[in-house]
DNA sequence: GTGTGGTGTATGGTATGCCAAAAACCAGGG
DNA sequence: CCCTGGTTTTTGGCATACCATACACCACAC
């Protein structure tokens, strides 16, 4: 495919400092374990516009969209709060992702393309081949993958934006790989089937292997995941 | 109850002004007819101020977070505008409703209360007795009534926080009542069978009967509704 | 020592003014 | 009449200054 329009190059960051105060933030707080004992969990607006170097209304904006988020809890006159889940708000993200995912599911019975559908089937076989060698963080990419690519195989735009969202949410608890402890070997068994279920284009069998697959994370951490 | 306590009047409205300027704009969005050929869908931040009399900056805090929750867009230096959202989005919004409260009907047989299911039965039976009577507003408030309650029954809040974004996207469109012609009777027809398998305790159909039932209406969205 | 009231300080909320880019407008040439 | 170029206006983005309140600290009375 040769271009026939002229890409303009995109001189200078096109991005507003709100949307780059908000992705910085968002990243910084990401990478920090909010869990810890001495974590400061409390952020002000002042130091941060000086150490990003921006007055403090675009970072007021950025801020306001991660409350609203619920990354953060703004308290007026009180402070900026990075806000820790709770384990009953984890459990009712789990929750949720469990009846989007078993929707993208029935959905991508009809919508995914047989492309799509051997994709998964290779992120299946990838882990369960070689299980034994893969270390769990690597089980764990794979296993958002194999996820999110169902999501994305039903076709519906808001299931993947809101599912993203509960994603980010969880990444925090994730990276302490406490979900999948225990957990790799009856996942692999679980995904197996859900490939099945799709290429058989199985609504119901895929909608209930995702959902139930899902719900028994969903007891897993309840049962066996201490929160703060 | 005889209060011992004092009750501490709330001097001055508590709130602060982006709040109060976010609810007005969020009503007044609603109350507005965004499908009408003249409407005027742009936004003007200085116009807006000058009426609300409080300044940009609140204001604009306001407008950011509609902006985030898909009521408007905010194109830098172009302008606001209302969103006017596509019958692809519009369907969308239905499926991930379908899923969500399917799964709190399922939640809901677990969760729900006596008294709940009571409720439920009560706003079934109570325009089903009369529904002739009825008019279409009527019966569409008491539609609106029973799903929340079902969400309710789940208790998770979270999928009620989203359901509830969703519902509010679909007013302007249900207003004008087309989500119902001819769906009444075969409604109230669903509805009595949802009720029959939540106070069966019956998980399974709860959820598939609610699926359908939302998954109906999405089909009959997608073939009879004619949308900007 | 303890409780109380005042005062200073930190911090988010708000108002205001300027800026840059896009759009609208306008004048001139063909 | 239409295109073209520049100029003005509009409009959201950003910076800055000030405000109001929650909290901490301290002096003082008991």
């Amino acid at each position: 495919m040769t271009d026939t329009q002229l890409k303009i190059a995109p001189i200078g960051e096109g991005v507003s400092l709100k949307a780059r105060a908000y992705e910085a933030l968002k990243t910084a707080i990401l990478n920090m374990n909010i869990y810890a004992d001495g974590a400061e969990l409390r952020l002000d607006e002042r130091d941060l516009s000086a150490r990003f170097g921006v007055s403090r209304t675009p970072l007021r904006e950025a801020l306001a969209q991660l409350d609203q988020e619920g990354l953060v809890r703004i308290v007026a006159r009180r402070g900026i709060f990075i806000v820790r889940k709770t384990k009953a708000e984890i459990l009712e993200m789990i929750t949720v992702w469990a009846a989007l995912e078993s929707m993208a599911a029935r959905l991508a019975c009809q919508a995914a393309s047989a492309e799509e559908l051997a994709d998964l089937h290779t992120l299946v076989d990838k882990f369960s081949q070689d299980e034994v060698a893969r270390q769990m963080g690597e089980y764990s990419e794979a296993n958002i993958k194999f996820h999110q690519a169902i999501i994305r195989a039903g076709k519906c735009a808001l299931i993947g934006e809101i599912s993203d969202g509960l994603f980010f949410h969880m990444r925090a608890i994730r990276q302490r790989t406490i979900f999948e402890q225990d957990r790799a070997k009856r996942s692999i068994v679980d995904h197996t089937q859900i490939v099945e279920a799709l290429e058989a284009r199985d609504a119901e069998t895929a909608e209930r292997l995702v959902r139930e697959h899902t719900l028994r994370l969903r007891d897993h951490v309840e049962r066996y995941v201490q929160l703060p």
